[in-house]
DNA sequence: GTGCCTGCAAAGACTTTGCAGCACT
DNA sequence: AGTGCTGCAAAGTCTTTGCAGGCAC
C-alpha cells in the first residue's frame, strides 16, 4: 500500500493548518462542504484518522467536544478556559523531565505525556477584574 | 432539589469503588446488569453524571477510550501501557508547582491540570527483557 | 403526599463501513 | 492499468431524553 495525495486530503490538512487551532471533525467538514468542490463526511473522518495515524496531525481529547485535531506536532500543553470555553496552546513549556521522574518513581518506560490545564484564561480574568 | 439515595445510585458507586480502577460507563452497566436487581442503562449514565457533578467520583478522559470513572478523588496522574492497554494510577506525584509555573508564563488562573502518560508498564517491560 | 428517581424505548450525536465508480501514480 | 480514494447512504456505537410509574423522605 502506498500513500496517495488527493485534492480532498490536501484540503483537509490545509484547513487544519490554517485554523492554527483545534478543530473537531465536524468543523473541518463544515468548512470544506461550503467550497466549490464539496466533500463527503466519510472522507473527512477517514482522512483525519489517516493523518493522525501517520503522525501528520495530532489528536487531542477536548473535555467537552470529544476529539479535536491540531497541526502543531511539537510537544505542547493545552489549556481550557472554564469561563469562555476556548482552548489554548501552551507552547515551550513541555516538562520533559517529568517523564524521567515518573520512570524513576513508577517504573516502566515513559514515551510521552499529555497534560491539560483548566482555569480562567488571561482575557476572562481581566474582564472579571474590570467588573469590580 | 434535594439529593436522594437509592439502591441503584449506591450500587453504581460501590462498583466504581470496588474496581479500584477506571471503568467506562458501559463497564459499570455490564457489571450491574448481571445482578439480581437489574438496572437500566439510562440510570447508569444519569448517575455517573450526577456523581461526577457532585464531586463524589472523578471523570478522566482517556486519550483513546473516552471518559472513564474513578473513585479516587486525590489529585493523581494516569498511565496507559501501550503494550497491555492497562491503565494505572500514579499516586503522590502531582506537580502542584506546574500550575504556578503556567500561571506565571501563560497568565490567567490555573485551577488544576490532568496529565496522562503513555509508555510501557513495569510488567510488560520485564517480559520484554526476559525474551531476550 | 411530593418530588426526585427509575426503566424502557425512542431519539440524538457522532463515527464507521459497504459498495460502486473515480482518480492518482 | 491497477490500486487506493471518494461519495453516498446505511449501519453502528455511545449517550441523552420523554414519559409513565415507583420509591425515598
Amino acid at each position: 500500500m502506498s500513500i496517495k495525495t488527493t485534492k480532498q486530503r490536501d484540503r483537509i490538512l490545509e484547513v487544519i493548518r490554517d485554523a492554527h487551532g483545534h478543530l473537531t471533525a465536524d468543523e473541518v467538514y463544515q468548512t470544506l462542504k461550503q467550497e466549490d468542490t464539496s466533500i463527503g463526511v466519510a472522507t473527512v473522518y477517514r482522512n483525519l484518522k489517516f493523518l493522525y495515524e501517520n503522525k501528520i496531525i495530532n489528536r487531542i481529547q477536548h473535555p467537552d467536544f470529544g476529539y479535536v485535531y491540531d497541526a502543531n506536532l511539537d510537544r505542547h500543553y493545552h489549556f481550557h478556559c472554564d469561563v469562555c470555553n476556548r482552548m489554548y496552546d501552551i507552547d515551550d513549556l513541555y516538562q520533559a523531565n517529568l517523564n524521567t521522574l515518573i520512570e524513576k518513581e513508577f517504573g516502566g518506560k515513559i514515551h510521552s505525556h499529555m497534560t491539560f490545564f483548566k482555569g480562567i484564561c488571561p482575557d476572562c480574568l481581566k474582564k472579571e477584574k474590570d467588573k469590580h
